[in-house]
DNA sequence: CAGAGTTTTCAGGTATGACTGAAATATGGC
DNA sequence: GCCATATTTCAGTCATACCTGAAAACTCTG
């Protein structure tokens, strides 16, 4: 099997590309809130033949324990950021990037803008005498994404309608 | 002194709003990435009075050590979520948060934005035969948000222009 | 239903990093 | 330039959470 793509044992290290841009990956993510582990899986899942694969195959790729594979796609999962597919006559599932990924994460971006619209709320409540544009500010911000944010999807939505292939 | 923001001794805790306030937002900074000590500070500077504070002020409001104060401090300051000033006069220097810390941050959105470029582009060179929609549809994301983040800032700009008093 | 194979759960080891407290350094007023 | 004070640095402690490895639970094929 030459196809190993993270997991070659000897050798020098980081000689594949796509080992490099799993490593890569990772490291973005990492910053992003993510395990290292989420991160590399989804660097493989970016880029593995085939498209699908099993924790198995993830594990051994990766090197990481079946519980850690098994955690981080449930968390991976539970955001979105990965799914979990069934191929007919096929004991394992399968786990693939979704294709309408990055869609679903922007959608998301409605609950980050409303868990901001909460502390601005509570902010009004405790409003300092000096400098309450400290407070206000917040309130404004929140204001502007809420008209802005559904016109964007929607420009979103139009671009990707035209570019996908 | 009366005006003790979170460092009660005894009493119930958390009668105080505002203290509320402070732990709400170091509750959603945290999530964010942000230390617990970071986001308590972050939260304090919100709310207190004066609005502009020194850090030996902060580490008693919030009952924490003079070293996690400076660190976070300087962390903050750091990603413009605090700023330091002097008072003509005053031997300690002051902290605050700044007038245009919201257009500050979203300034900071264009770095993000190339931080996903650089990894839509080395993903051009992994490009998987099957599912290329997985590098794709990143580069996809990225060239929208690089042609629309300009004009969402002139159009922020504009709004807080408008509504600001 | 049996049973192999898959997935989840969980306790333990480990690493990471936040916080403290004190010492060292830097700073501004005199 | 001196000195009190503010700030930073840093080693040590502690908490948190990741990762592992194995056992338990589950699931699907035959």
């Amino acid at each position: 099997m030459a196809d190993a793509v993270v997991a070659q044992d000897g050798g020098a290290p980081g000689e594949d590309p796509r080992d490099t841009y799993v490593r890569q990956v990772a490291a973005y993510w990492e910053r992003g809130g993510l395990t290292h582990a989420a991160g590399l899986i989804l660097g493989y899942l970016s880029i593995c033949e085939p498209a699908a694969e099993t924790q198995a195959r993830i594990a051994s790729a990766l090197r990481l324990s079946a519980g850690s594979v098994s955690t981080q796609l449930r968390q991976l999962t539970q955001i979105g950021m990965v799914e979990r597919v069934r191929l007919p006559g096929e004991r394992s599932a399968r786990y693939q990037v979704p294709q309408d990924m990055w869609t679903e994460m922007m959608a998301t971006e409605d609950q980050r803008i409303a868990g901001l619209r909460v502390l601005a709320d509570a902010g009004a409540a405790v409003m300092p005498a000096e400098r309450p544009d400290r407070i206000h500010s917040l309130d404004l911000m929140v204001r502007f994404w809420e008209a802005e944010w559904p016109a964007t999807r929607r420009r979103l939505a139009a671009f990707l309608a035209k570019e996908m292939p």
